[in-house]
DNA sequence: GCATGCAAAATTGTTAACAATCCTGTTGTC
DNA sequence: GACAACAGGATTGTTAACAATTTTGCATGC
């Protein structure tokens, strides 16, 4: 995921290689609704674009349809991914089943200096928050989630961990409540209270506690927005074909 | 991964779509190691065995590099993967870190019908042992923990669980005992025995030792084969650079 | 004899053109 | 007026050629 420092100014800072450029800028674009779910991607116009070849377009394509952020369809073409309330749920439900362990993990081998470390991240947190950059705290709370993850040691799960956050980052540009009630940073100080008590169990019920929560902040009942509901825009309920 | 049935005969069955043939074609040679580990895999000379053109075997090799079965190296090209004895270690840590959950998920949702269904594979699994074929055993191996993470309801776990297996099955080809002790069709019925008990933490807790026994069977303690150690071959100590 | 440098071969990376497929707007028919 | 067939344009899928890079073999010099 994008560094919080660099908001929004990928396009100034010293190219990486292009290739992973791309995919950083085409990942931002997403996240931010520049590109909205169900949109159409059209190979030409993005490299022309980002001034490379079809081919590099392709294969840029195939990672995000990998980390289900775009659907990729024969014949059709490329498409941001519209993930539907089922999905949500479902990456929810996993992050809670390995996100569990990795609190139960975190907690039992926790140290001054780890509890120093996510500290000084939370710090940052709040920091972003009174500035009012929603876009950062947003950011950083992801990357609480992978810090944490990187405490485990274990690299397998950090990565995948790494591709359930941005697809939760999608769902919640999706799904989230038009009021964006940002609280999540309160609770990921009761969540590092409840890691340094070093007892597994309580922090496993902390973290799942916390993830249901930013689940039930999404309003993941109503009809999905993004496709236009015209029954309930004109207050009327859908005729079958008289006039 | 492969169906068990369909053991070593890919091209005559009816072709579905010829970019997932070829996937599944290298997969299955990785994993029986006809590819070795470390392997240069050059990309025309696949594209002339296949049939195809180079952009296609591209393609494949950025699906293979994602599952980490093989490493893509820039301007250098593909080379079949040869996990480290610490990946090795990690793949088996995040896999109990996941399936410990699966099992306790499925353990409190047991159902006749559903403890049927995993017994029915169990019975495929010793038919295959009783018949001495060992790669459709070590296959239908692999699914029965697929199946249980079906089981769970939860396509995001059990895609990530999919690549997981493939990992191991990698993981065990390169490094399992010269006299292969399969053994674990007994665990599978010890697991089968637990999440019945319908206590989630009895099922979590023989799928840890599942596990464990399956990374402990393993050889990760000696130099890795395939890096060839001249010093143990030879009996001596590496010298500094005297004659 | 061994290391260094160079040149040729092999291989990957990139581009552009061509073929196949799908979408859209129009026309013709009932 | 509605529906089906059709043609044109747009877009994806594929192939082949070209450029850049790496590897390999050989010759040269110490």
């Amino acid at each position: 995921m994008a560094k919080a420092e660099e908001t929004g100014s990928y396009k100034g800072s010293g190219k990486l290689r292009p290739e992973e450029m791309i995919y950083q800028e085409m990942l931002d674009a997403i996240l931010d609704r520049r590109l909205e779910p169900g949109m159409k991607l059209v190979e030409e116009d993005l490299a022309k674009t980002f001034g490379v070849s079809r081919a590099r377009i392709r294969a840029t394509f195939l990672q995000l349809a990998h980390d289900k952020l775009i659907n990729l369809v024969p014949n059709r073409g490329a498409f941001v991914a519209e993930p539907t309330i089922d999905e949500a749920i479902e990456v929810f439900s996993a992050r809670r089943m390995i996100e569990d362990g990795v609190a139960r993990k975190v907690a039992v081998s926790m140290t001054d200096a780890r509890a120093a470390q996510i500290k000084s991240h939370l710090d940052r947190e709040h920091d972003a928050h009174h500035r009012g950059d929603h876009r950062a705290a947003i950011i950083l709370s992801g990357e609480f989630h992978l810090l944490l993850a990187r405490l485990t040691g274990n690299l397998v799960i950090e990565e995948f961990l790494e591709r359930l956050i941005l697809r939760t980052s999608l769902i919640i540009a999706m799904y989230e409540s038009p009021q964006p009630v940002d609280c999540s940073h309160t609770e990921h100080d009761d969540l590092l209270k409840a890691l340094t008590s070093g007892d597994p169990d309580i922090a496993a019920a902390e973290m799942s506690r916390h993830l249901d929560a930013i689940r039930d902040r999404l309003q993941l009942q109503r009809p999905k927005p993004g496709k236009t509901d015209f029954a309930s825009i004109f207050g009327r309920t859908p005729k079958s074909a008289a006039s």
